[in-house]
RNA sequence: GGGAGAAUUCCCGAGUGGCCAAAGGGGGCAGACUGUAAAUCUGUUGCGUCUUCGCUUCGAUGGUUCGAAUCCAUCUUCUCCCA
């Protein structure tokens, strides 16, 4: 359920009740991809650095243990001791950006597995039943994420049949829940926006998908190569055609820049892989900008990465220790890192909802939509 | 004591007369990363006013040659084999 506190311009703070839990918006969700944050963090890392939520794929946890094994282990609550909410991707993703070898049809879609190469098949039913064994708090739709550009009349065919695909896991789901085969009965699904970069294709599949009544609405098939000012045109677009009183989701955006420019058009709800990826590749977010800290000019350098910052690693450690863990390839180096990046990140949106709180959201906007733009 | 072989740019290691400032790794330096197969990818790595240019470099010194990392002589160091 979700419930809008206050606005401030297009800007939303709510919050969003959910079974394992109230989230609290703006937020960022955590990118726990196979039941933990690359890096080597646990749920009880993610408590402490203010995760709200936990987000974990569809695609990968079927292959790897096997969703049927984790219903059997009691769902991925109690598999991975995370007990706040769990947002599952669907796996429509990984058909996009796993590229080789797929084949998409009415039904679903064949493709290869990254990791031994057998063909999978999976589609708004497969995707429904794999969710429905993981207990997640929310489900999302099986979808089509289209390469961009792509051309006008497939895209238009996509995001048709994307509607259909969408019916067909909202009528999956409530028979699953029917019959008591979904470890989260009260498993919510959301829908996702496609259409590339077309505006018509983008407003027509947001009319359609908000009839079906969903718990939330994501906006996908975004920053995937298109410039920056595209995206945020595609985002004013559509928020136009949601509903206000539904969580809203940009899926794997992005940047902070990108995440304070997307809340200020009236998005909710975000998850990005960036602050994990990039922190293992020694990139890390600051509140004086971007630092690498593999740089040399660190080597010497006793300050913490950010005096600003209260996680563990700038907490206890000086850049000059963790340049070195990076050089010499420890792993506490990767871990403290993306405690960091994620701490930053959790961090970011709790400033978001202070200013909104405080209903400064619009001078927040201003000081720091050019710094993380421009230095982050 | 006798014999054989080797010394290459930060490291390992190609190269045996011109197309060699010298392959390929590693390391170093820098950059990328947006619903996570990837601890991955990219660029760069002798000096110079960084150039279809010049200079210096392949253990040392001297020589052969139009031209040498590559051939010859001597020296130095190292490895292996026989005593």
């Amino acid at each position: 359920m979700y419930h809008l506190i206050k606005t401030e311009g297009k800007a939303r703070r709510a919050s969003f009740e959910t079974v394992h839990g109230t989230v609290q918006t703006p937020a960022f969700m955590n990118v726990a991809t196979a039941g933990a944050i690359k890096g080597g963090l646990s749920a009880f890392d993610l408590k402490e650095n203010h995760c709200q939520v936990m987000l974990c794929n569809t695609y990968h946890l079927h292959l790897r243990p096997g969703d049927e094994k984790v219903a059997k282990l009691g769902g991925l609550h109690r598999f991975t001791r995370w007990d706040g909410p769990i947002l599952t991707d669907s796996g429509g993703f990984q058909v996009f950006s796993l590229a080789q070898l797929r084949n998409i049809t009415e039904e679903g879609v064949t493709f290869a597995s990254h990791l031994d190469g057998h063909r999978i098949f999976m589609g708004p039913e497969e995707s429904m039943r794999i969710q429905a064994n993981l207990g997640s708090t929310i489900a999302m739709a099986f979808d089509e994420c289209m390469e961009n550009p792509a051309e006008y009349h497939y895209a238009k065919n996509s995001c048709e049949r994307t509607v259909r695909w969408l019916k067909r896991c909202k009528d999956e789901l409530s028979r699953l829940k029917q019959e008591g085969k979904a470890v989260n009965p009260h498993q919510m699904l959301f829908g996702i926006n496609q259409g590339c970069c077309y505006d018509d294709l983008r407003v027509e599949h947001m009319k359609q998908i908000r009839e079906l009544d969903l718990d939330g609405y994501a906006i996908g098939g975004l920053a995937v190569g298109e410039p920056k000012e595209e995206m945020y045109r595609v985002i004013s677009l559509v928020e136009e055609y949601m509903p206000q009183d539904k969580i809203r989701y940009l899926m794997g955006v992005g940047t902070p820049g990108n995440i304070l420019e997307a809340v200020h058009r009236g998005v909710d709800l975000f998850d990005c892989v960036m602050p994990s990826r990039n922190a293992r590749h020694g990139h890390l977010f600051t509140w004086n900008g971007i630092v690498n800290i593999k740089n040399a000019k660190y080597e010497l350098d006793e300050s913490p990465l950010d005096e600003h910052c209260n996680c563990e690693c700038c907490r206890n450690f000086s850049k000059a220790y963790l340049r070195h863990l990076f050089k010499a390839d420890e792993m506490l180096g990767m871990r403290l890192a993306v405690i960091h990046n994620l701490h930053f990140y959790n961090t970011l949106m709790e400033k978001i909802r202070a200013a909104l709180d405080e209903g400064s959201f619009e001078s927040f906007y201003k000081q720091y939509v050019q710094l993380l733009d421009t230095r982050i």
